[in-house]
RNA sequence: ACCCAAGUGGCGAAAUCAUGGUAUACGCGUUGGACUCAAAAUCCAAUGACUUUCUAUGUCAUGCGGGUUCGAAUCCCGCCUUGGGUACCA
C-alpha cells in the first residue's frame, strides 16, 4: 500500500488545528520554554533557510513534551523595520497592509510543514497593545538612573531626593556628569538646568552624535545601506553629520553583562563575540608632549615597547591636528597621509617623534592618536616603508621558542613581557607619565531613528525639555501619514499634522496649535528595531494581558527562556540589547530573571547556488558566460542575477523559460556556444536579490512535509551553514516509505503482537539511549542515521512485533509528526501522539560481556581481539602476549613496550 | 583592518567539546545483478586513492607547514581559503 502523504498530512494539519493541540496553558508539570529568534516578515515569504531553526526547535518541542514537560514554543513577528518602509515608499502600499499580509503568508507556511507553534500566543512588535508596553518601558528607562553602590538602577526620584538632600556628593552614580553641586545650589537651580544635570544621570539621554547623512536621497543610510562611502541606491556621497538623539546606556551595564555569562550555557564562540563586542580591557593612557603645541593623549596597548615608539599619527578629527592643519592650509597634501614638521617627546627618553595626520590607521579610539611601533606592529611597519625616514627600532628578541625578551629598552633590557609590562606600568604610574584607566569598546546604543516604521517615541518637548507622556495615555499610536518620505533631514512623523501633545487634554492634537505654553511638539523620531525586540520573550508568557506586560504569576511559572536557537548574525547586536533591556526591568522589580536566556544555540545558514548571466550593458543581448573573453566581442558586460529554477543541469539555461519568465527579453539576442546558453553559478546565501530561493512549500508539495523536516535535519549539523541538494531527498523519501511498509503487510495494516527477543529488546534499547544523548546535543543529523540502522536492522531481521515498532513511532515522532500520527491512529490509540511518552532506556538490555579492543603496533591498527569485560588488564596482558597472531608479527622483532587502556586500545611497541 | 567560525571520498556528511584511541557511519550518486517484454519503482551487492598477475597484517590520504604524543581529523603554533559580525538590514 503506498504512503498517501498528501491525503495524510492534510488530515492531521486539521486535526491539530481544530483540536487546539499545540495551545499551552499553565499547568502543574515541569516547565520548558523553547524561543525561536524573532522572525522579520519579509515580502518574499518563508524559504527554506529559516525553516532550520523552527524545524530543530520543533523536534526539540515535541521531544521535551513527550518527556513529561510544559513546553512553551511561542512565535511572533519583529514587524517594525525598514525593508517593509522602503517596499512601501517604492509600491505606494501602507506598511500597515504590507505587514498584515507577509504575516499571514508566514503563518499558513510554517503551520504547512507541521511546526508545532502555539499561535493564539502570537504577538507583533508593530501592533500598539505590545508597542503600548515598549513605550512604556522606554519611559522607565528615561526615569532611572545607575546606583553603581548597588549595582542596579533605581528610580529618578530616588536621586532627586538625593540631589535635594546632599548634592551630588554622596551619590555613586554611573553618570557622565563631572561636576559637584550640593543640595543649595541643587535647589537653587531652575527645571532647565536640572533638567540638563539629570541628563547625565538618566538611562535615556539626548546627545548630539554622528549619523550617514545623504543628501541626494535626503535620509540617514544605515551602513548597511552604504558602499565605499556611497549610497547602494544612486551612488550618492554620504556625510558625516551630527544630530540630537536618543540614547540608551547600556554601557552602565557592560560589567554585568559579562558576568551574565557564567549562567548561560552557549559555545565558547559566541561569548567570546560577545566579550569582544564589550571589549573591556585594562590599558594605560600616556601624556606626551608635542614641541610648542601642547600634550595628547593616547593609549599604549603594549606599555612594554614604549621604546619601540618612533612615530606618532593624529586622526584628522584631533583638536590638535585641526590647529596644526591651519598651518598647512595651502598645501595640497592636507587631506591623505602626511608628515608634519611637528615633532613629539618620547614619554621617557625625550628623543624627537615625528607627528603625522591622517587616515591611514584604523582610528577607532576616542583619543584619535596612534602610537606608531614599526618593529612589531605589522600596520606600523607598512606605513613606516611608505615614508622610508622613519627609524625601526626592535625592542623584542626571542629567548626560546616561547620567550620573548627585551632588547634596546634601556631599563628593561633583559625582562621577559610580562615582566617588563609590569615595571613599565609601575614607573609610568609613579611618574604620573600614564593613567591606568578601564576600556571599553561598547558605547551607549543610539536609539532614535528618523524613519517612520517604528514605534513613537513617548516625549514631547517643552521649552526643549523632555517629558514622558503619561503613562496611562499610553500607547501613543503611529499616525496614519500616507507619504512619509520625507526628502528633508526632518524625522518621518514630522510630516503628521496631529503630533502635538495638549498638556491640559491629555492628549495628542494637531500641530497647528502648537502655542508652546500648554501644547507641545511630540517627538518626531521613531524607536530603532532592537527596542521591540529586546522584550518580545517576555511578552508570550502573558500576551493576551491587558494590564501589564507581564503578570507576576505568568512570570514566576516560566520564568525565563530554556532555549533560545538564532542565528549567529545576531550574536552581539541582539543579544547585547536584550540581555541588558532584562536586567534593567529586573532591577526594577518588574521580573525576577537576571538573565533572560539559560541556553543558546546558533543555526547556521543554508547556502545554494545562483545563477548569474552576462547581458550586454545598455542592450537586449545576452552573452554565454564561456565567451566572457572572447576578443570577437567588444561589448561590456554587466552581470545579472537570474532566476534559478531557470537551469537545466547546472548552469545551462532554457532559454524559452527564460523568454516566458522575463516578458521584458523576450524579443532580446542571445548569443550561444556549442549550441547552448551558459551561465555562471555561484554558491551564496540563499536571499531573494540572488534569485536563488527554495521555498517550503515547493518541496512539501513535492514530498510531503515529514520528508522536508527529515531532510532539512539530515543535511548537516544545525550549527553549520550547509549548502541544499535538491537531490537528495530521495533517499529520505524511501527511508519513509520503508517506515510504512514494515507496518504492512500485503496491503494492509499490521504488526505482530508476539513478545519481542532479548535482541530485538536490545536492539530497541540501544536505540531511546542513543536519541535520548543525540537529542540533547542538537545532534538531529545522526539522529536520522540512528534510525535508518534500526530499521535496516528490523527489515533484516524481520520483526515487525508490536511492543518494538509502538516505541520506535514514539521516537521518530517528533522527526515526522505525521506519518506517526497517522500509524499511532492505526495502532489503535485514540488520543494524539503529541500526548504519549517516550521512555527512558533500560540498562538491562544494553550489558555487553564483551569488549572488543583494537590491537595496534606502533600506532597502527593490525586487528581486533574480543576480551570478556570481567577481565583484568593482567590477564589481558597475559593473553596478549602468548597470542599467536602477535608473535606472528613481533616475529624476531623485541616487544618495547605494551600500552593497554581499559576498553578501548592495546598498542604494541617494537 | 579587527573579532568569531568552517575546511574530511564524486557529493551532503560521521568520528571533532566534556573524553586524543578502528578515519569515511548514514545517505546521495555511480557501477553490477535480481524482478520485468521493456521502463519506472523496489530489492541485493560493490564503491577513498594507489600498487602488484594474484594475495595483503601493503602504501598514501582529514586545506597547507610545523610541534606535542605510544597514538592527532581531534590538542598547540604559524599560514591559506570560504562564510558570519563590526553598532540604522533583520
Amino acid at each position: 500500500m503506498e504512503y498517501n502523504f498528501r491525503e495524510i498530512e492534510e488530515k492531521w494539519r486539521k486535526y491539530w488545528k481544530k483540536n487546539n493541540i499545540f495551545r499551552i496553558k499553565e499547568n502543574k508539570k515541569k516547565k520548558y520554554y523553547i524561543l525561536n529568534m524573532f522572525p522579520y516578515p519579509s515580502g518574499s515569504g518563508l524559504h527554506i533557510g529559516h525553516c532550520l531553526g523552527y524545524i530543530a526547535s520543533d523536534i526539540y518541542a515535541r521531544y521535551k513534551r513527550a518527556k513529561g514537560y510544559n513546553v512553551l514554543n511561542p512565535i511572533g513577528f519583529d514587524s517594525f523595520g525598514l525593508p517593509t518602509e522602503q517596499y512601501a515608499i517604492q509600491t505606494g502600499k501602507s506598511p500597515h497592509s504590507i505587514t498584515y499580509e507577509n504575516e499571514k503568508k508566514y503563518k499558513n507556511q510554517i503551520e504547512d510543514i507541521g511546526i508545532s507553534f502555539d499561535w493564539s500566543r502570537k504577538l507583533s512588535t508593530s501592533n500598539p497593545i505590545y508597542y503600548r508596553w515598549t513605550q512604556w518601558m522606554f519611559i522607565q528607562i528615561f526615569n532611572s538612573w545607575y546606583d553603581k553602590k548597588e549595582n542596579k538602577a533605581k528610580d529618578i526620584n530616588i536621586l532627586i531626593k538625593e540631589f535635594n538632600k546632599n548634592g551630588n556628593y554622596k551619590i555613586n552614580a554611573y553618570t557622565s556628569y563631572k561636576r559637584k553641586f550640593n543640595s543649595k545650589k541643587w535647589i537653587y537651580y531652575n527645571f532647565l538646568k536640572k533638567e540638563t544635570i539629570l541628563q547625565h544621570y538618566r538611562l535615556a539621554y539626548l546627545k548630539r552624535s554622528l549619523v550617514n547623512w545623504c543628501n541626494e536621497l535626503g535620509t540617514v543610510l544605515a551602513n548597511d545601506e552604504i558602499n565605499n562611502g556611497k549610497s547602494k541606491r544612486g551612488g550618492y556621497p554620504i556625510n558625516k553629520k551630527k544630530m540630537l538623539q536618543w540614547h540608551i546606556r547600556t554601557t552602565a551595564y557592560s560589567n554585568r553583562l559579562i558576568k551574565g555569562f557564567d549562567d548561560i550555557k552557549c559555545s565558547n564562540s559566541l561569548k567570546k563575540l560577545q566579550l569582544n563586542w564589550i571589549g573591556k580591557s585594562k590599558v594605560i593612557s600616556i601624556l606626551i608632549n608635542i614641541i610648542n603645541i601642547g600634550k595628547i593623549e593616547a593609549i599604549i596597548l603594549y606599555p612594554e615597547l614604549i621604546f619601540g615608539i618612533t612615530f606618532i599619527t593624529l586622526s584628522k578629527n584631533h583638536s590638535i591636528s585641526k590647529k596644526i592643519n591651519n598651518f598647512y592650509k595651502n598645501q595640497d597634501n592636507c587631506t591623505s597621509n602626511f608628515l608634519t614638521k611637528y615633532y613629539a617627546l618620547h614619554p621617557i627618553t625625550n628623543k624627537k617623534i615625528p607627528i603625522f595626520i591622517g587616515d591611514f590607521f584604523f582610528i577607532k579610539n576616542k583619543r584619535k592618536v596612534y602610537l606608531g611601533i614599526p618593529g612589531h606592529d605589522k600596520i606600523s611597519k607598512i606605513f613606516s616603508y611608505k615614508f622610508n625616514n622613519i627609524e625601526i627600532i626592535n625592542v623584542l628578541k626571542h629567548k626560546n621558542e616561547k620567550d620573548e625578551i627585551c632588547i634596546n629598552s634601556n631599563f628593561l633590557n633583559g625582562f621577559n613581557r610580562i615582566e617588563a609590562r609590569k615595571r613599565i606600568i609601575k614607573i609610568l604610574l609613579e611618574k604620573k607619565i600614564g593613567k591606568s584607566e578601564t576600556s571599553y569598546k561598547m558605547h551607549d546604543a543610539i536609539f532614535s531613528r528618523q524613519r517612520y516604521w517604528g514605534e513613537p517615541i513617548p516625549i514631547y518637548f517643552k521649552q526643549g525639555i523632555p517629558i514622558p507622556i503619561p503613562i496611562n495615555k499610553l500607547p501613543i499610536v503611529l499616525p496614519i501619514i500616507k507619504n512619509f518620505y520625507t526628502k528633508s533631514e526632518k524625522s518621518a512623523l514630522y510630516k503628521s499634522k496631529k503630533w502635538a501633545w495638549n498638556e491640559k487634554k491629555l492628549k495628542i492634537v494637531s500641530t497647528n496649535l502648537i502655542n508652546n505654553k500648554y501644547i507641545f511638539p511630540i517627538e518626531t523620531n521613531t524607536m530603532p528595531c532592537w527596542a521591540g525586540s529586546s522584550w518580545y520573550f517576555l511578552r508570550y508568557m502573558d500576551v493576551k494581558n491587558n494590564n501589564f506586560f507581564l503578570s507576576k504569576e505568568k512570570e514566576d511559572y516560566w520564568k525565563n527562556v530554556d532555549l533560545y536557537i538564532g542565528g549567529s548574525e545576531h550574536a552581539t547586536g541582539h543579544l547585547i540589547y536584550a540581555r541588558f533591556w532584562n536586567k534593567f526591568l529586573k532591577d526594577r522589580g518588574w521580573i525576577k530573571s537576571e538573565e533572560p536566556f539559560k541556553k543558546i544555540i546558533n543555526q547556521g545558514m543554508i547556502l545554494h547556488h545562483s545563477a548569474i548571466v552576462l547581458k550586454v550593458t545598455g542592450k537586449k543581448i545576452f552573452v554565454s558566460y564561456g565567451l566572457k573573453n572572447y576578443k570577437k566581442y567588444k561589448f561590456s558586460f554587466q552581470e545579472m542575477y537570474i532566476d534559478i529554477s531557470l537551469t537545466i543541469e547546472k548552469n545551462k539555461i532554457d532559454i524559452n523559460k527564460f523568454k516566458e519568465f522575463y516578458p521584458l527579453f523576450n524579443d532580446a539576442t542571445f548569443l550561444l556556444e556549442k549550441g547552448f546558453f551558459f551561465c555562471k553559478r555561484k554558491l551564496e546565501k540563499m536571499s531573494k536579490s540572488k534569485y536563488n530561493i527554495i521555498k517550503p512549500y515547493d518541496i512539501s508539495k513535492k514530498y510531503g512535509s515529514d520528508v522536508f523536516r527529515m531532510y532539512e535535519m539530515f543535511l548537516g549539523p544545525i550549527t553549520q551553514s550547509k549548502s541544499w541538494d535538491g537531490y537528495k531527498i530521495n533517499g529520505i523519501k524511501i527511508f519513509i516509505r520503508k517506515i510504512w511498509s514494515i507496518f504492512h503487510e500485503n496491503g494492509k495494516f499490521y504488526v505482530n503482537e508476539d513478545k519481542p527477543t532479548i535482541e530485538e529488546f536490545r536492539l530497541l534499547n540501544n536505540l531511546i539511549k542513543k536519541i535520548d544523548e543525540k537529542i540533547e546535543l542538537y545532534h538531529f543529523n545522526t539522529c536520522i542515521s540512528d534510525f535508518m540502522i534500526f530499521i535496516k536492522k528490523l527489515i533484516k531481521i524481520k520483526c515487525n512485533k508490536r511492543k518494538i515498532l509502538e516505541q520506535f513511532i514514539k521516537l521518530i515522532a517528533p522527526f515526522a509528526p505525521y506519518i506517526s500520527e497517522e500509524i499511532w491512529n492505526k495502532l489503535g490509540k485514540k488520543k494524539s501522539i503529541m500526548y504519549t511518552f517516550i521512555p527512558n532506556f533500560k540498562s538491562k538490555f544494553l550489558l555487553d560481556n564483551k569488549i572488543k579492543y583494537i590491537v595496534m603496533f606502533n600506532g597502527k591498527l593490525k586487528f581486533t581481539e574480543n576480551f570478556d569485560s570481567k577481565f583484568t588488564i593482567e590477564k589481558i596482558k597475559n593473553n596478549i602476549l602468548n597470542n599467536p597472531k602477535i608473535k606472528n608479527i613481533l616475529n624476531k622483532k623485541k616487544l618495547k613496550k605494551l600500552i593497554i587502556i581499559p576498553k578501548k586500545i592495546i598498542n604494541i611497541l617494537y
